[in-house]
RNA sequence: UGGGGCGUCGGCAAGUGGUAAGCCAGCGGUUUUUGGUUCCGCCUACCGUAGGUUCGAAUCCUACCGCCCCAACCA
């Protein structure tokens, strides 16, 4: 029997959902139905792990079906906003997760031509029209949720005058906000979207792709449709805040003349994490105030600084399989998204050793010229991880937070007169505490059992307590950044102010770590288990002389738990 | 006080007339030279509320309550 290897961006694990549903539905009744989506970002900012949920179901939607595709599309109608910067960003992180969209990259840029042609024939047919009121009186004229809108008084206009001003419009013969394009629909209607939407602004603004070529730009409405009409698009999947579009959505593909089979809009729940702030314009604060290292900031939610932070595609495809996809507005515990980052690590890391904060021990009875090589395996569960040679001498150094001088109750760690097992070594008792002149603890005195190098004590008695060391000679330094969340607040949207929720204590950079030898060769964006520390990532400038770490996650910490309650 | 949506365990989320899956979190235990992992339990939801239809309703009907989106020449 052959398995068939899963494609793990497939995107069927997680539960149903009506979207799929509604796909498979299709593919029941015709079996070589196509069905393409698409990802339409616009280029005015990085992507986030909500972008990642919107592409997770986008291009594993288009993997149920075997005539099934996924676009890529800028969505670049808004010249002022937009960079090539996010054009390169954006399609560096879909690859990145695992995602690789069908044909080139598309633009709504690169329909400017055909919207234009549209827009004539809309003119033309009396569905158009140019208005040449003011922003304001323009939105006076719209009305509001109580009170209905008022005809422009431009609204009648004669098609031969509409077409010359279009036209010269499109010539660059107005200035910005001296005319719109408008669809000529009802300004009486109930929805405030239909009361004669905007197709056209003038805009003279450099566009990053089309240059100088267009003074008008199309607005989404207009756009958007219409592009994924010219691409055979079959389902247009989009936010629930876009709901109030879809009538507008269809009546511009009404008013084309598209025919069915057409693409039809789809609207689901976007995601929302705690202690996280995922709209693009708080992102894009956090960045140009400079209350974080920019949008690749390991932590940024962004799908960049996720990658920085050591999180694996995979744990962020899983997690977007498993919150599913609805139409209720949420708040995804963020705890979530750590089980699933936790989850690959565990499975894919070697496990090594290295101290944050070091504190020397001296093994007292050990003769200065000791000197032994451990045998120790990269992973307790996976045997094919191997395992690499571990020195140990005289001098080694052990986490600070392992020590206590007066411990509390279960503390199963070194102590005054207490045992604790070196992992993968013997066990060692602690028999003297040096201290400096304010009282702080700057060595330990320690004598070594090489009765239980590798094995229990032939006495039988039992140490529960298992630490992690570093020989001190082999030892390599390290700069390593410790990361906790970016918002102390549960939902730092609620406050006033998302920003008086920042967590001043959201990264700490250490310095001085040591390290074990083997880590000196790690490779920048690989990712290790530190034991009993969490799992880190080797920094983009880490190098075999400057090994810089980013702690992506912690272990989960029973210990910790236990010492909040003590307190 | 308009229009469009949505309300199922602490958080996600199945279920769409036959008597409430799963995951996360939390709690307890097992295994363990990581207080990690694994494994095993617990977490006993009157399905927003109130009526109604039905032998039977989270699922159908009615009313009410609550939350979200829309009045950008943004997407």
């Amino acid at each position: 029997m052959t398995t068939e290897a899963h494609d793990p961006t497939r995107g069927d694990d997680g539960p149903p959902n009506f979207i799929r549903d509604m796909v498979e539905e299709r593919l029941r009744q015709r079996p070589d139905a196509p069905v393409l989506t698409r990802f339409p970002p616009e280029p005015n900012g990085y992507l986030h792990i909500g972008h990642a949920k919107s592409i997770a179901l986008n291009f594993g939607l288009a993997a149920l079906a075997p005539q099934g595709g996924c676009n890529l599309r800028f969505d670049d109608t808004n010249p002022t906003t937009e960079d090539t910067e996010y054009v390169e960003s954006i399609q560096r992180d879909v690859q990145w997760l695992g995602y690789q969209w069908s044909g080139p990259v598309r633009y709504a840029s690169d329909y400017f031509e055909q919207l234009y042609q549209w827009a004539l024939q809309l003119i033309r047919e009396g569905k158009a029209y140019v208005d040449s009121q003011s922003l304001e009186e323009l939105r006076e004229g719209r009305g509001n949720f109580h009170a209905e809108g008022r005809p422009s008084p431009y609204r009648d206009r004669s098609v031969e005058e509409n077409l010359d001003l279009f036209q010269r419009m499109r010539a660059g013969e107005f200035e910005d906000g001296q005319h719109v394009l408008r669809a000529r629909i009802d300004m009486s209607s109930k929805d405030v979207k239909l009361r004669d939407p905007l197709m056209y602004r003038i805009r003279r603004a450099h566009h990053h792709r089309t240059g100088d070529a267009w003074p008008i730009y199309p607005m989404y409405d207009w756009a958007h449709g219409q592009s994924d009409a010219i691409e055979g698009i079959t389902h247009s999947i989009c936010t629930l805040e876009f709901q109030n579009h879809r009538p507008l959505y269809d009546w511009f593909l009404d008013a084309i003349g598209v025919a069915e089979p057409r693409p039809h809009q789809t609207e689901f729940a976007r995601l929302n994490l705690t202690y996280t702030v995922l709209s693009k314009r708080k992102l894009q604060r956090l960045v140009r105030e400079s209350h974080v290292d920019g949008w690749d900031d390991p932590r940024m939610p962004t799908i960049a600084g996720l990658r920085r932070r050591g999180v694996p595609a995979a744990a962020i495809r899983a997690f977007c399989e498993r919150i599913g996809v609805a139409r209720r507005d949420g708040n995804v515990d963020v705890s979530l998204l750590e089980h699933h980052i936790r989850e690959e690590l565990n499975a894919s890391t070697r496990r090594v050793m290295g101290v944050l904060r070091p504190l020397k021990v001296t093994l007292e009875n050990l003769p200065d010229d000791f000197q032994v090589t451990i045998d120790a395996p990269y992973h307790p569960e996976d045997p094919s991880f191997g395992a690499r040679p571990l020195p140990l001498s005289r001098e080694i150094y052990i986490e600070r937070d392992d020590f206590m001088e007066d411990p509390p109750k279960k503390f199963f760690r070194l102590a005054p007169g207490q045992e604790v097992r070196l992992r993968y070594a013997a066990l060692i008792r602690c028999v003297g505490v040096v201290k400096d002149a304010s009282g702080e603890v700057t060595e330990l005195r320690c004598t070594w059992d090489p009765e239980t190098f590798k094995k229990n004590p032939p006495d039988g008695r039992k140490v529960k307590g298992t630490i992690h060391w570093v020989d001190a000679k082999a030892a390599v330094d390290a700069h390593v950044n410790l990361y906790d969340r970016l918002f102390v607040a549960e939902d730092p949207n609620a406050a006033d102010d998302f920003l008086s929720t920042l967590n001043p204590r959201s990264v700490e950079r250490l310095r001085g770590c040591k390290l074990e030898p083997s880590l000196a060769q790690l490779l920048p964006g690989h990712s290790v288990q530190l034991e009993r520390l969490g799992y880190f990532c080797a920094d983009l400038d880490s190098a075999p002389g400057a090994v810089r770490l980013n702690r992506t996650i912690t272990l989960k910490d029973a210990w910790a738990k236990i010492a909040a309650r003590q307190t």
